[in-house]
DNA sequence: TTTGCTGTTGCATGCGCATGCAAAAGTCTC
DNA sequence: GAGACTTTTGCATGCGCATGCAACAGCAAA
């Protein structure tokens, strides 16, 4: 008995050192409470908004809690409320400007509404990480997927716990899934009629992944609008995504003969290294010998070392759609699946030459004019 | 009495209808507790390393759990335990692909201890947000800042509450920040030397801003060590880190009577501004009429398009040095600030001219040989 | 003054997990 | 097989906050 007294007596004073040390723990809300001479609810009440309080006890405690530097433990909240306004965001592949440009307009636009991005980068470019399973263990509001495509079972269990999955730039055959996406279609047809009118007669695509629905897509849609302008032929590889990965691809066509004279390039990233390829090692001129065009329209492809032909997927907007598809399925949760796609453009520059008819219609629609 | 019975049935049954909406919650330790016939707390003892559970009964509630698709609530574990397992990570500048990359190596490298990041985006460049002084609300075990400084409220605040903050490639005269970065002072020396070395004789240097001490240092030192082999003047403008600023320092050095021949970056993202000015804007080729040299070796900076020579600074190495300290001061909460520097190396490419002796000494030591 | 109402407040409880403590079940020794 | 241990288990509690409910205060109408 004395024994145990004495051993809760040293555990005491060893935590008190031990508080010592590391700074004394963040006030909470009885602190605040016991400073304004109030219970701890009404201390809640006052930091939830629309809850009844009277405006003076408001004030009183505002004023205590300030006095303490007090932050609610918004742990605590979530475990409370169930909501912890944190979002779940995997993605794959940062070093792609383009999802670096993502990340951070997600980020800002989340910020808005108090929210935070938990992040999480997957190595794998294909399938999501088992590992990202453990995703729903942070309690998380949603969940966005970018250059990643979530697993069965992750989309089971998001489903089976009402958690919003939305994909950014990946489609999925999984039910459940919400996609939000650019003009895939829109833009191989736009490139392709471009080449067509520019004079191009040899035709190439550097895919992402033989698996990945988005290249496959552009890549259809490329290839069949071509073929209806009369051109049956489109030479393919596959650069995975990655910049080196584009730079095989590229060395591939390149030594094919009758090579292409014409590039499509499934994202920027990728047609940067396809320009390297083309003009460092192959030592051929761009847009004489061959015109390349990307899909994205990140801030590098305007920059003078590049100077890239490309189909625009504005990060903005796809973040905007994303984050309204999330707030719906949450606000009412039976909602379904949905998919939004986001308005692009070509944008010409110096990797492509131009029509010389001075004038490009794809149709009957006049697409751009000299 | 009977009136609040009702009420009470009624809302059973709404809270019955909405769980059906939503799904039902995800199970609980309770849950499998009851599948697996024993108490919560062996629930959580078999899934709490080191715990005190029979072999057999830890297989029997595992099994239970895999059934049931349990995972724990990490909310309510960091309730518990006064650790959530995730680390706060501030940044300013996700375009330049050196902080995209520190983010990407951070994510990982604090994944192998089952960490995770939560990311907040802060858009001024200088001090950091004053919204990230609620960063302390998500109970985070750590805060790693880059590319922004801690102002002196979170840091006051932090130190009371024992979180660790560390700053990644800039300094503080805040008392209580540990720091890591990159060899500035001797990245400067060489580069200066280098270009001495080199025949070059009218030197600029690209800051980052005037109030960033990391470009600070990096000038004084390039500036200091011109001025010991006889060059008495620096031009010098600042680039504010983004690309549109550093292409507008630029122009400004190179529309200066008697222009520089050689320029020094304080970052590998504002040098590409630097070459695309030099060579798109003013025709200048590049070694010949003017040098370039940047600091990070961002994987842009060995691609083609670029070929820079610059001055290395390990994303990798940032970031394992960054954890180490976190951890340490997380082991034990009275150390000290730490201030780590992390070795880098000159990195010689196609954007400068190599002396002509074929030989670079510093000091007596040579540093490099063609 | 009494009644009825609205607006405020505190009490009590629960969110899901970790953990100190005591009880229970094994294990070993002589 | 009894006593002395050790290991395993359950009970009870707390982490910080939100919230339903009852109590209460203030006020107007009767």
């Amino acid at each position: 008995m004395l024994y145990h007294l004495i051993l809760k007596i040293l555990r005491v004073s060893d935590s008190v050192v031990t508080r010592k040390k590391t700074g004394r723990r963040a006030p909470t809300e009885s602190d605040v409470a016991k400073v304004a001479g109030v219970s701890q609810s009404a201390v809640s009440r006052a930091f939830t908004p629309g809850a009844s309080v009277a405006e003076d006890t408001r004030k009183k405690i505002l004023k205590a809690a300030q006095s303490l530097a007090y932050q609610p433990n918004l742990m605590a909240r979530s475990m409370a409320t169930g909501r912890s306004n944190i979002i779940a965001l995997a993605i794959s592949n940062l070093e792609n400007p383009f999802y670096a440009q993502v990340v951070k307009e997600l980020s800002e636009q989340l910020r808005e509404t108090g929210r935070h991005i938990l992040l999480f980068t997957t190595s794998h470019v294909g399938a999501a990480d088992p590992e990202l399973e453990r995703v729903l263990s942070y309690q998380v509001d949603a969940l966005i997927l970018t250059a990643t495509t979530a697993s069965l079972e992750l989309t089971l269990q998001c489903q089976k716990t009402g958690v919003p999955i939305v994909q950014i730039n990946r489609e999925s055959k999984l039910p459940g899934i919400s996609t939000v996406r650019g003009e895939n279609q829109r833009a191989a047809e736009r490139i392709a009629a471009f080449f067509v009118a520019a004079g191009h007669t040899r035709f190439a695509f550097v895919g992402g992944s033989e698996g990945s629905n988005i290249s496959q897509i552009r890549q259809q849609a490329f290839a069949s609008h071509l073929k209806s302008a009369g051109f049956d032929h489109v030479d393919v590889a596959y650069g995975n995504y990655t910049f080196e990965g584009a730079a095989a691809a590229t060395r591939l066509l390149l030594e094919r003969k009758n090579r292409a004279d014409a590039i499509f390039c499934a994202s920027d990233y990728m047609a940067f290294a396809a320009l390297d390829v083309v003009k460092r090692e192959f030592g051929l001129r761009v847009p004489e010998d061959v015109a390349i065009v990307g899909v994205d329209d990140v801030p590098e492809a305007g920059h003078a070392a590049y100077d890239l032909t490309t189909y625009s997927q504005p990060a903005a907007s796809l973040a905007r759609e994303a984050i309204k598809i999330i707030d719906s399925q949450i606000a009412s949760p039976g909602r379904r699946a949905q998919r939004r796609e986001v308005r692009g453009q070509l944008i010409l520059r110096g990797s492509t030459r131009l029509p010389p008819e001075g004038v490009l219609t794809i149709g009957k629609k006049k697409v751009w004019q000299s």
